[in-house]
DNA sequence: CGCGACTTTGAAGTAAATCAATGGGCGTGG
DNA sequence: CCACGCCCATTGATTTACTTCAAAGTCGCG
């Protein structure tokens, strides 16, 4: 536990007792592992594997908030806040799981100052990410969107060159982007012919960041 | 200050320090008080007024994250991280309002655990409710984000019958929602029409709300 | 080598944005 | 007290971009 990224700011006395209420488990591809509504009893920590956390859409479908990767994890805000759980959280793959006492993690954070203050942290980090992506999606045209979304990897202001390994599945990126898979791929499409990108698989590469960027809004970074 | 709500919970002595570093100011309405990219050195309380949140789109329009009215405040995040600001805040009508010296408030936090606590469990609450909202927006039909949108005002689940009263210009509701004003305006006479609900102005009242409910999907609340 | 999952491509349909003009409410000023 | 003007909301006509449905194409893996 100790080496996961989560855990980097923790004493290994606290980890130790955190260890005692928690329980490793597997999760195979597309097992669903929390629904929206769910109230939760403990915090889970992703070990390996990768997991997304999405809203179900009336009718098959759904809209991708975050993809979680290993050494994150999720659920914070609603321990913190006894709330119910605001979206589904699905196996993309295979996942290794640690999933830790509820109770126990809400005592640690109560008892070391320095937790709370890495916790407000990282929830703080949360919803700027999450209104980032809203400004995303809040974007009018799907070029504008996929700008905006590529452009946001871009390593430093100015870079006219960059690679991105899209790191989940397309149909993934498009749910967060809030399009369909098709609507992404001719976009993908689109943006390879006017020589923008180059596109080989999952891997991105950004040809020509300020064109790229003008398509999308100025603020986008 | 102390009478405002976000100080409750605060001691009459952390507010006495932290009001040695604030300035009261009056904005009129439609200032633009931040724009998005901004670094804050404040943290910003409104006393009276309403002000919006949102994020610029290319070419005239703006997406609503937030509205914020009296006794609320925003900026934390931006301020615990050193992040630059993700929105813009704009007086939707005349505010008035209270700035907070950053490093005061910083300092109150970090020398008060059960600050930080409430900041912590503050934070959260609003990413929570921008989840919320992002699910909102991430349904598909005008119909259902607007059914979503009101039944969340619903007092008790199985309530069939309550009224809301739109806290902000239909046309800020609508941006919202993601939606024009124009396609806004139609789907509320939709409604009417249908006998789902009565309007009056900016005074809602849902007739049948298991037929709204019915528009959107069942989780919502 | 063949199957299944993911992606790409094509064609058609539709819902929402956009553009434009009218209508209503409120405050201001005559 | 009435009249004008401004802002907001509504309504209508048109356009367009995205979704949807369908099928073919790729890729990796057993």
């Amino acid at each position: 536990m100790a080496r996961l990224a989560y855990f980097q700011g923790w004493r290994t006395d606290q980890i130790a007792r955190l260890a005692a209420g928690a329980k490793q488990y597997i999760l195979v591809k597309n097992e669903r592992l929390i629904r929206k509504g769910d109230l939760l009893d403990s915090l889970s920590v992703l070990v390996s594997g990768q997991l997304r956390l999405c809203i179900p859409l009336p009718g098959e479908g759904e809209r991708v908030i975050s993809l979680v990767g290993p050494g994150e994890s999720f659920g914070e805000s609603c321990l913190i806040l006894s709330e119910a759980c605001p979206f589904d959280a699905v196996a993309s793959r295979q996942c290794h799981m640690l999933r830790i006492d509820k109770r126990s993690y809400l005592r640690e954070l109560r008892l070391d100052p320095s937790l709370t203050e890495n916790t407000l942290q990282l929830v703080s980090r949360r919803l700027l990410e999450t209104l980032r992506d809203t400004g995303i999606c809040a974007q009018r045209s799907s070029v504008q969107r996929v700008s905006c979304y590529l452009m946001q990897f871009r390593p430093e202001p100015e870079c006219a060159d960059f690679q991105v390994r899209l790191q989940a599945l397309k149909r993934d990126i498009a749910a967060k982007l809030g399009l369909t898979q098709e609507t992404f791929s001719r976009v993908l499409g689109l943006l390879s012919q006017q020589g923008v990108i180059h596109v080989d698989g999952s891997l991105i590469h950004v040809a020509d960041a300020r064109k790229l960027a003008s398509f999308s809004p100025a603020d986008c970074r």
